[in-house]
DNA sequence: GCATGACCTGAACATCGTTAAACTGTCAAG
DNA sequence: CTTGACAGTTTAACGATGTTCAGGTCATGC
């Protein structure tokens, strides 16, 4: 039965939500579906198999391609921002994620990222490199928004004895604005490999 | 005794070099010292606080400024660079450094490194959001890398029906190349705030 | 000589992922 | 109507984890 495998999931990310990554085991699980540890094993082999289904479960996965017209960098960063914010939409997504080894079936998808980013003007060595560097900053983000959200309040450094970071610092420090700055200085560092090599144009 | 807490620290870096952040356990730790497993709870309070430790004992922490004379962005690439290749030199650094909470004496470091980029032209903010975002794309990448690294041979999926990332992989695909690439865009990024600006000096 | 503390052991607790064997139901074939 | 196969679950248990607690040992200072 499918819709038992389904259930199961969907009993699994909930739960996540409430009690963390840490606190999720199988025998909490189990509990909240009414039912004994082990017979989760038999619809999972594992629990890192049901922690891959999660994942897939929570990421829905579109955007892949820019809207017809639409600048390559504005589609980009649109895209990007949005993969970060999914992953913050459920408790310990990055962590999560990050523990997961990405499924084969992602390559259709950086295939249609990499052609779109191609006819913008990129090699496709380039844009696949690009493309795998930006994800790798995005988990990294997405990780550190975690672990400054969980220890919330008190864990704030103080910067009185640092005049450049107090000044930096005035107006708080959200780990949302330091991700849209770096994408904003990756996009822009792909854009200058661009424009040195002639292409003016601002799409296609 | 200071000397049995770094001997601990020591050990329990030894240990990790061999087995892996999930293989190191107290009791594996503790039988390597000839030593029962609640004698290192005399010593730290938590595993947790062992981790810490055994993070701030990895990290060398140098180059926080540019040398006399060394452009910013040659300087950032370098020290970037150092920080991401310290993060392979023991097993599961990477994850280590991901689940450890930094300690508030990095903050002259940081500082240091807002100044260097401060008299290159930035505004404190966006330097400090610059260093910041970099510093989530090491973790990011030095994650994958140790991920693939896993996983070794096996993981390699087939591009065959993907032109594009046929040709883009055709040499292979090095996390290390893609890790220089992404770092090269970001500095080219910030390279870019700074000409927008009218900075078109190499050094200060 | 004796007490105070540092330092360690032994035993145990709660919890975890996971497995093996036995049980319960359903449903089709004889 | 019986029987057997099979999906799906339970009960019991194994080995391992981090951690605590009560009690030891042993040197040092009075």
């Amino acid at each position: 039965m499918k819709l038992e495998r389904e259930a199961i999931v969907d009993a699994a990310i909930k739960l996540l939500d409430e009690v963390g990554l840490d606190g999720l085991s199988m025998r909490r699980l189990a509990k909240d579906l009414d039912v004994q540890a082990p017979a989760l094993y038999w619809h999972f082999k594992n629990k890192q198999e049901l922690l891959d289904h999660m994942l897939v479960a929570m990421s829905t996965e579109e955007l892949r391609v820019p809207r017809p017209g639409q600048p390559w960098d504005e589609w980009l960063v649109e895209r990007t921002t949005r993969l970060y914010r999914g992953l913050g939409e459920h408790r310990d997504a990055a962590r999560l994620a990050a523990s997961t080894r990405p499924t084969p079936d992602l390559l259709p998808g950086i295939e249609a990222m990499v052609s779109a980013l191609t006819t913008a003007g990129f090699t496709p060595a380039e844009s696949l490199h690009s493309i795998l560097a930006i994800s790798n900053f995005v988990t990294g983000s997405a990780l550190e928004r975690e672990g400054t959200r969980e220890h919330g309040d008190g864990a704030i450094p103080d910067v009185t004895p640092f005049p450049l970071l107090r000044t930096a610092t005035a107006s708080g420090l959200d780990p949302d604005v330091v991700f849209d700055h770096g994408l904003r200085i990756l996009v822009g560092g792909m854009r200058a490999i661009l424009t040195e090599r002639g292409h003016y144009g601002q799409n296609v």
